[in-house]
RNA sequence: CGGGGUGUGGCGCAGUUUGGCAGCGCGCUUGAUUUGGGAUCAAGAGGCCGCAGGUUCAAAUCCUGUCACCCCGACCA
């Protein structure tokens, strides 16, 4: 048997999760290095997955009442420091532009790394009365956050992402947008990704820079660490009164706004390859797949296999996304190819089945294969249809599954010690709210407090795992990407 | 930013210890034979050895500096 050079290249996941991730981000060519640091170059197939994201995000956006604008990517200094939480945060990893031409700028400009300070100023100018109110802004953009380390999609120096900035007249309704939205992100998250999650309420310590409460969405990778998927954020009116966004409301009386923001990034394509991936590369769920079904004609050169594979095509073209593969590679060279890509089903049809009428169908999920009748086009779409709901249901079972048998409970120290050091995934204790309780978990174990989760309210102990005072608030907490 | 590592055709590497014609595998191009799990043969193309100085008759190799990338920590989406 050939020797398979590839896939012996590529590292297996349990010998070396990292550079497993960076073998598949490279092998199924979703972006590329650049020549600038920490910026990557994201490839077509790459972009193609990032491109379904978006538009259902921005579909569920859309549904959900809100309207897309676009800042300006600069931000002046000064108006970066208006709110002092928010500078506190951002001020060390942001990029600063001097110069214009040959010029040396009167203020200095950063690079946004979030737009927060411009939706202010902003809504300042264009909201006076409560009829202005809410405001239900998003945009897509880049940021740039000069980060000291960085990964191909999980922390790249520029992202993509997407930052939802609204205003409303009161906090009731604030705190029912932020929710709201961090529904939509699980809702994303879960059904067309397939990736579970778990919803919950950041600590102090752990929350967005000027925000009065974070919430998040947290998920398990492959390897047990845990990846914050997205956040929703509520400001209260913390940002309005730094940035003077009052209206006048009913009973002509002046008052703040209260505020949220929200985003998503690119880093949702390293939560796919790292919840679903395997081995063999990339495993995509059909509704986040570029390229849902491809067609690989076995002995193309045969007497009637390439005209077939190409009436196929024909046939069950729809509005499934399907590919024909007719370079002059060797059957065996795409089947690992496109398992590479993730690829969740693949048709094979060769002199065998041209004889039949028939296609055998491959699973990348399962591996799977199954043979079925092309005599009738409708019936054999419909087939393939029902098979990629089925694999984008059980993805998501298994992911489940995953997940759950990753959440451990440690009423005492020992417990979580012992089960923060050999067995990754969360852990479930109980916490007094002392932020020197979760510092001091973080410097012995390497673990921070990923949520104080919303539909989890079992108490594993009476008493904080760290201190042992009286404690009634449940945490999970993990090691985090 | 601390610790460790690596820079040599597109990719992966050998050569560096002991200075002396720049090599191997994959990929790429052309042709032929092949095709049910990464085909075979033949003939080709492709290099300021990361960059800048220095030592030397001679530097991929030695010295100094510098830059980039990777891994592990600390910080973050």
């Amino acid at each position: 048997m050939a020797r398979d050079k590839n896939v012996e290249a590529i590292t297996n996941m349990e010998d070396d999760f990292a550079r497993w991730y960076t073998d598949i981000v490279k092998k199924a060519d979703l972006c590329d290095y650049s020549s600038v640091r920490g910026c990557m170059i994201i490839r077509p197939y790459g972009f193609a997955i990032w491109e379904l994201i978006r538009n259902e995000l921005d579909r569920l956006f859309k549904k959900t009442g809100h309207e897309n604008v676009y800042m300006p990517m600069f931000i002046p200094e000064s108006l970066l420091q208006r709110e002092k939480d928010h500078v506190d945060g951002f001020a060390p990893e942001v990029a600063w532009v001097t110069h214009g031409g040959e010029g040396k700028l009167a203020e200095r400009l950063c690079v946004r790394p979030t737009s927060e300070t411009l939706f202010c100023e902003h809504y300042a100018n264009i909201i006076s009365s409560y009829r202005d109110l809410p405001k239900l802004y998003n945009q897509w953009c880049s940021v740039v956050r000069w980060e000291k380390t960085t990964r191909p999609f999980l922390r790249t120096t520029e992202f993509l992402w997407q930052e939802g900035h609204t205003a409303h007249a009161d906090a009731e309704e604030a705190l029912a947008e932020t929710e709201r939205m961090l529904g939509v992100y699980a809702d994303l998250c879960e059904r067309f990704l397939a990736i579970p999650v778990v919803k919950g309420r950041k600590t102090e310590r752990e929350k967005f820079a000027g925000a009065e409460r974070t919430y998040s969405v947290e998920s398990i990778m492959r390897d047990g660490k845990a990846l914050q998927t997205a956040t929703s954020h509520y400001f209260g009116d913390g940002f309005a009164k730094a940035f003077d966004i009052t209206y006048t409301d009913k009973d002509n009386r002046t008052a703040h706004v209260h505020q949220t923001s929200w985003g998503a990034t690119t880093r949702l394509i390293g939560a796919l390859i790292m919840v679903h991936g395997d081995n063999s590369g990339l495993k995509l769920p059909p509704l986040a797949a570029p390229t849902q079904v491809v067609i690989i004609p076995v002995a193309q050169h045969k007497e009637g296999v390439e005209d077939a594979a190409r009436n196929l095509f024909e046939m069950i073209k729809s509005d499934l996304r399907i590919d024909i593969d007719l370079s002059d590679h060797s059957p065996g060279w795409k089947f690992s190819q496109y398992e590479m890509k993730g690829v969740p089903l693949r048709v094979e049809i060769g002199p065998r089945e041209v004889e039949e009428n028939s296609v055998v169908m491959v699973r990348r999920d399962t591996g799977e294969k199954i043979s079925a009748s092309s005599v009738d086009p409708s019936r054999l779409v419909a087939a393939i249809r029902a098979i990629l709901d089925e694999i984008q249901s059980d993805m998501f079972n298994e992911a489940k599954k995953f997940l759950r048998e990753r959440i451990y409970d440690a009423a005492g120290i020992e417990e979580f010690g012992g089960t923060a050091e050999n067995k990754p995934g969360f852990i479930r204790a109980m916490w007094c709210g002392n932020e020197a309780c979760e510092a001091e978990l973080k410097e012995r174990f390497a673990v921070t407090s990923r949520c104080l989760p919303f539909e989890d309210n079992a108490a594993v102990a009476e008493t904080c795992v760290c201190c042992g005072k009286p404690a009634d608030k449940l945490v999970y907490w993990g090691k985090a990407y």
